[in-house]
DNA sequence: CGACGGACGTTATACGTAACACTTGCTGGA
DNA sequence: TCCAGCAAGTGTTACGTATAACGTCCGTCG
């Protein structure tokens, strides 16, 4: 490890406090009381931090059986929303002694890579995003704990699921734009197979569909903004009635669309409301600032990990899924 | 690790082949050539996937006194900006059999937690950017050999340092500004102690020194959409003559900024031109599209990790600094 | 006065892997 | 005929740690 000489081990710590390698196990690993006597137990802590001593993690790991490490799965780390999800997770980690080690899954349809061959670190089990499609057949391979996020609670096979709230948010989109008094909808959907964009769609049409006079039309695109510029571009230059309000499944989503429109000569929200999904910084940089619903991303990665702590000990993770609310701003607007 | 039954070591897989745990780990280590027939190298490769086999990483690790996984120390994960980073160097990594496990250190002047508690993977080797201030003392404390992004070459102490070309960035700004006609500057710096800022800072001041009548002003804020408010409306509204060119040291910044010049009523490029420096995709999320300095975060992620490989295996590393270019968007035009 | 138990440690072992040193059977050349 | 040499493996060890099981010394109690 270290260029020249290598690195003090515990029993080099022992012969240099005068002890035994099972004592300096025991004082470091504070299982001492009573054990071993005070000033003996100094003498080892001196002599480790004169070393400048830190325990093997391999040899550690290799003799528990267990690693205190996680992994988490992500789609691509575009977006700074998994990166509050991995904040959230390191926290509530770090408070029982874990780390988390993070698998970003490569973007697009590339061939799925090995995720646990990036994540040489041995695991105790996973936290996996279900956007990230790619990696999840591997990772069902594995027999290893699994908690899943923003999955379908039906179809996850016994593997534990947190998710957000997100049927309850498109509610409230779809009411706070009802009440606006749009009744022509066009819904900007994520092309990823992914049960938590199924959930925006479902319940955006289950919305609407008891209200008369509504109309509502669907576009797909990446998750990009110039994907989503493209989509939108295209949508807006097609025949028939434009629509008075689009619903988008994520603030980047959004983002593209404000140039689409912008470029059509139109103005958001006078011509056309806006609505986005995350709250991610990006939809108060954008103007009007965008409408859109407040996801707790870091909340999401709290959860997802004492999910996974619970797995673990055995014990039934939490139920319920996380509240989100809807976060009114400039981009949308009655109708004209 | 697995609930019921325990995973099936190498041992296992001699047992099921009728071969010793030698013969396993030759065959699957891919070893064998003139040590182990081919139909036998069969039996065992068939009875490892057959259980499932998978090496146990910490008793590799243990045994090898290696652990082919290096730790990317970053800022924060809130910008894609270090996401693009870690991209680029799990790549390389991944070609030479490495993997890349990340340690986001926490978000400003909060106690340096200790960066290997997080990472409870062993490790190899350390590459940490500059910005992340408060672990680089901990890093420093242990021998692993280490790599710097984006560090002063003279002050690192001998760490290899691996840096964009972010003078050059700044040369070009000031040139593109000038050449516009531009003679009254405002800075908006990023209030982060790193070597990165620096340069900005003293780059812009000496492209502006030679140029007769130029005037030169800096504020700072954090590196945040809030905070460039906040500080760019302050200076707007401080007495005097308003500059007009507002070079700001990122993306971020940028769009804070841009908020603030809608704020009083101003408009970019008429009344007041800005430069951002990173491209990320909220540069051209925002309206105008913002004229900024492209950096290749993939490419600065691979040459770090290339370094670090150069660096464990005793080569020296590549030299240079990596080429950075403006790239001119509707954010920037002559003063009026 | 013998036994007993607490305080203070030590010895021995196992975790799963990789690699070195060694064995065995066979072939071919002198 | 005999031995070198090779193919095809096997036996054994060490990596560094945590912990179960075992000693030893001494004071105390019945």
């Amino acid at each position: 490890m270290a260029r020249g000489s290598t690195r003090p081990t515990s029993r080099d710590v022992a012969q240099a406090a005068g002890v035994s390698q099972a004592a300096v196990s025991l004082v470091l690993g504070d299982k001492w009381r009573g054990r071993v006597s005070e000033p003996t137990a100094q003498r080892v802590r001196d002599a480790a931090s004169e070393l400048g001593y830190r325990p093997n993690l391999a040899a550690r790991n290799l003799r528990l059986g267990r690693t205190r490490t996680v992994l988490l799965v992500v789609p691509a780390l575009t977006t700074e929303f998994f990166a509050e999800v991995y904040t959230g997770a390191a926290r509530v980690a770090a408070e029982h002694g874990f780390g988390v080690v993070l698998y970003p899954s490569p973007e697009g349809v590339g061939p799925a890579r090995d995720p646990f061959a990036s994540a040489q670190a041995a695991l105790d089990g996973v936290i996996a995003s279900s956007m990230a499609a790619d990696a999840l057949s591997a990772i069902r391979g594995d027999q290893l704990p699994l908690v899943m996020l923003d999955s379908d609670p039906e179809g996850s096979l016994g593997a534990a699921t947190v998710n957000l709230d997100i049927a309850d948010g498109i509610r409230q989109v779809a009411e706070h734009l009802l009440a606006l008094g749009h009744r022509s909808f066009l819904h900007l959907a994520a092309d990823i197979p992914s049960w938590t964009f199924e959930v925006r769609a479902r319940e955006l049409a289950t919305r609407l569909t008891g209200v008369p006079g509504t109309e509502l039309r669907t576009i797909r695109a990446p998750i990009s903004i110039e994907g989503a510029l493209r989509a939108t571009e295209a949508a807006l230059a097609a025949p028939g009635p434009r629509p008075t309000a689009l619903v988008c499944d994520d603030d980047k989503l959004a983002a593209g669309a404000y140039k689409a429109i912008r470029r059509a000569g139109l103005r958001v929200p006078d011509d056309l409301s806006v609505t986005g999904l995350d709250d991610l910084g990006l939809a108060t940089a954008i103007d009007p600032e965008l409408t859109t619903v407040r996801l707790d991303a870091e909340a999401f990665g709290e959860r997802g990990m004492r999910a996974l702590l619970a797995v673990l000990e055995g014990r039934p993770p939490e139920k319920g899924d996380l509240p989100v609310s809807l976060v009114v701003r400039g981009s949308t607007a009655p109708p004209r």
